[in-house]
RNA sequence: GGUAGUGUGGCCGAGUGGACAAAGGCAACAGACUGUAAAUCUGUCGGGGUAACCCUACGGUGGUUCGAAUCCACCCGCUACCA
């Protein structure tokens, strides 16, 4: 007996439930589906990503991962490339103003950006649209600008957190920052959004694009609300320029290295957002009485590993880091140092391999133990070494590099 | 435009004439231990020098002083109250 279609649906929404913080509302979501089920109808799913900082890591692969979920289902993702809102920057998530940015820069990163989001969306025709936003937000005449502010109150502004803090603690708002959510909702509009999808530091703006939408008298987005992903540190949420994250291009053995880097305490919400597997899996995986830690996090990474490579370089990154950090044998595969032929001084050899920025950094190392010269320990920072090609420099347990002749 | 306040290291945040390359926290790095690049503990954390010591740095430029992150003047940014 096959599932009736009630079934079916009811199934849907609570697969995109999981791992989402919000959801306005599910009844909409239940109706929304059932009507483009009986009309056979793809949804239109939004999903804008500001091109200032180019590189996709795992905090966005949530929103992207769940996307593609329901482009599984038949939907459509529509990608908005904020190009023209770029200019402006985004408020969210930030206590200050952020910079303006070059066109020449956001058209790259939004390259970039698209191709990288790729590797998670189905990219196939009927089931991602990209548009620019500047497509129709670079047109619009003074009169519809005032149409669109004409659909927000400034009490709906001030009442939001993010400017309600920086309004107490009395640093600037620029107004074209209240101008960036209404532009975010006009996109909405011009796209006839029936879900949007955004991280919890962009409720504000999806919300306001839902309320326009009713404004319009058309069909209001429903919106899909993604906890944020911490970072690698376990203390900030995960960005680029914090330096914590993960990219979806980083190479097998790094991804593996950095998810085996994240505190034990985060596993829970890395399995939830970034895996797939039923939670009660996840309860049994992140139960250190049940499953000892170390194996849960082995098997995280390798399952990340394995969604942006393969299964063979996930094993072989996994083999890889028991081989340098458990075992304590070198890697496989390291960055050469070219070295001219002789003598050398030790702190001159780590500036060349650089694995320190100074000096005086690498004189540190030296006093703190951490440098090996083929298996030989190095304690005198006055040491001149002679090297022979193919001997290895450990700085540390993660800097490793071959010596060549050269 | 006036008055008051404020600007410190990757970040947060102390410091109001010498003991300050500058408390403390976070992040980062190293070592020990381990279960891993987890947790914990210890240490390091501007640059040059083996060192003595030198240079650069507390928004900018000058000044006072034997000596300034600290005092003064002007300038720049931010904030508050007033107009």
């Amino acid at each position: 007996m096959t599932e009736s279609m009630e079934q079916t649906i009811a199934r849907q929404v609570a697969l995109l439930q999981r791992g989402c913080e919000t959801l306005y509302t599910p009844e909409e979501l239940t109706a929304r589906l059932t009507a483009a089920a009986k009309e056979g109808k793809q949804l239109r799913l939004k999903y804008g990503m500001d091109p200032t900082a180019p590189d996709v890591h795992l905090g966005h692969s949530v929103q992207l991962r769940m996307l593609r979920r329901l482009q599984n289902l038949g939907h459509r993702v529509v990608l908005i490339i904020g190009d023209y809102t770029a200019m402006i920057g985004d408020p969210s998530g930030r206590d200050s103003t952020r910079p303006m940015l070059s066109l020449e820069e956001i058209q790259k990163n939004a390259r970039t950006y698209i191709d990288q989001a790729g590797l998670i969306l189905d990219t196939s025709a009927e089931k991602l649209e990209v548009r620019r936003n500047s497509e129709w937000l670079e047109n619009l005449r003074y009169a519809d600008m005032l149409g669109i502010t004409g659909m927000a109150t400034v009490q709906q502004m001030i009442a939001r957190e993010n400017f309600k803090k920086r309004l107490e603690a009395g640093r600037e708002i620029v107004i074209t920052e209240l101008l960036y959510p209404l532009m975010q909702g006009y996109d909405s509009i011009a796209i006839r959004a029936d879900v949007e999808f955004g991280g919890s530091d962009q409720t504000f703006n999806c919300l306001l694009g839902r309320d326009m939408m009713a404004k319009k008298n058309l069909p209001r987005q429903i919106v899909l609300i993604t906890p944020i992903l911490e970072g690698l540190d376990g203390v900030e949420k995960m960005s680029k320029s914090k330096g914590n994250y993960v990219g979806v291009t980083d190479e097998p053995n790094d991804m593996f290295g950095k998810i085996m880097s994240i505190p034990d305490k985060l596993m829970n919400n890395f399995y939830t957002l970034l895996t797939d597997l039923p939670a009660d899996e996840i309860a049994t995986l992140t139960n250190p009485d049940k499953t000892h830690p170390r194996q849960a996090k082995a098997d995280l990474a390798k399952r990340i590993v394995t969604q942006y490579h393969s299964a063979d370089a996930a094993d072989a990154a996994a083999a890889e880091f028991d081989r340098v950090f458990a075992e304590k044998k070198v890697p496989t595969d390291m960055p050469e140092i070219s070295v001219p032929a002789g003598e050398i001084n030790i702190i001159d050899l780590i500036l060349t391999a650089d694995f320190a920025p100074s000096k005086k950094e690498a004189r540190r190392l030296i006093q703190q133990n951490a440098v090996t010269l083929d298996d030989e320990k190095i304690t005198d920072i006055n040491a001149n070494v002679t090297v022979k090609p193919g001997a290895v420099l450990k700085v540390g347990k993660r800097r490793f590099g071959k010596i060549t002749e050269g």
